[in-house]
DNA sequence: GCATTATAGATGCATCTGCATATAACTCCG
DNA sequence: CGGAGTTATATGCAGATGCATCTATAATGC
């Protein structure tokens, strides 16, 4: 808990100074950037990132009310939605990713070797 | 990232339905209720459990209202307080940790041996 | 000894979170 | 088919968080 603590303090501290957008905007542009057709459904954006569903469906209306997502309607089922990353959503994912990826070596990569990151990953993963 | 947030989510629903006090409550009445005198300055309960410090000041507020804690004043220093953790303050503790520690257990224990759990720790540890 | 700077803690305000619940659409079973 | 239950997403409201800043006091430099 403490070290996940002082890791998002610092990294959040990294975004802003650079006039980065929040760490949480990231892992939502990034799970849609990634996506085919730069798609998925809120559920899908949950189960991948962990956030909770009414969280992520505020998230999505700041990220949408800055232009870096869009909803559409999902014709197979009535109550669902796409999410769609736009060309801003997935250029300024890029220009975090300059900053947030900067931050993780020097917060972890620096601290850590390969081999010690990939069991704590490990052992983390086995705590889901 | 996303295993902290799975065992808070997990964690704080346990202490939920058990009618306890939401997580950020233990960790401060721990480290009063280890500490001598059960007594610490605000600043040390920062250091501790790296609470932002407004953030542990309106902690420290809603502890107090609920008589679980007490501020005095601090003699040496006109500017510190003294956080004291009450009696009944102590008793709360000890029913959370009936409630937490059977949850650190269950999403912990039962999934990494104590060499895991050592190993983990001390890579968390570099990361602070 | 006074001005400057630093430290401890609190707080106004905007934003975010969490809980509970709403709404809408789908599924399933008799 | 029709109602009961379920799933996907949104939202009202209360409370928590984060940032910036404030107040009060202490330490430092000249």
């Amino acid at each position: 808990m403490r070290a996940q603590r002082s890791l998002v303090a610092a990294m959040e501290k990294d975004l802003r100074v650079a006039d980065q957008p929040p760490l949480g905007w990231y892992d939502v542009l990034w799970e849609l950037d990634r996506a085919t057709d730069g798609r998925l459904r809120p559920y899908e954006i949950e189960e991948r990132t962990l956030l909770a569903q009414y969280n992520l469906s505020r998230l999505i209306d700041r990220l949408e009310k800055e232009g870096l997502v869009r909803r559409e309607t999902f014709d197979q089922d009535g109550r669902g939605r796409w999410v769609v990353i736009t060309e801003k959503g997935r250029a300024v994912r890029a220009d975090m990713w300059s900053v947030y990826g900067r931050s993780i070596q020097a917060h972890i990569g620096e601290k850590l070797d390969k081999a010690e990151a990939a069991t704590l990953a490990a052992l983390l993963l086995r705590l889901r």
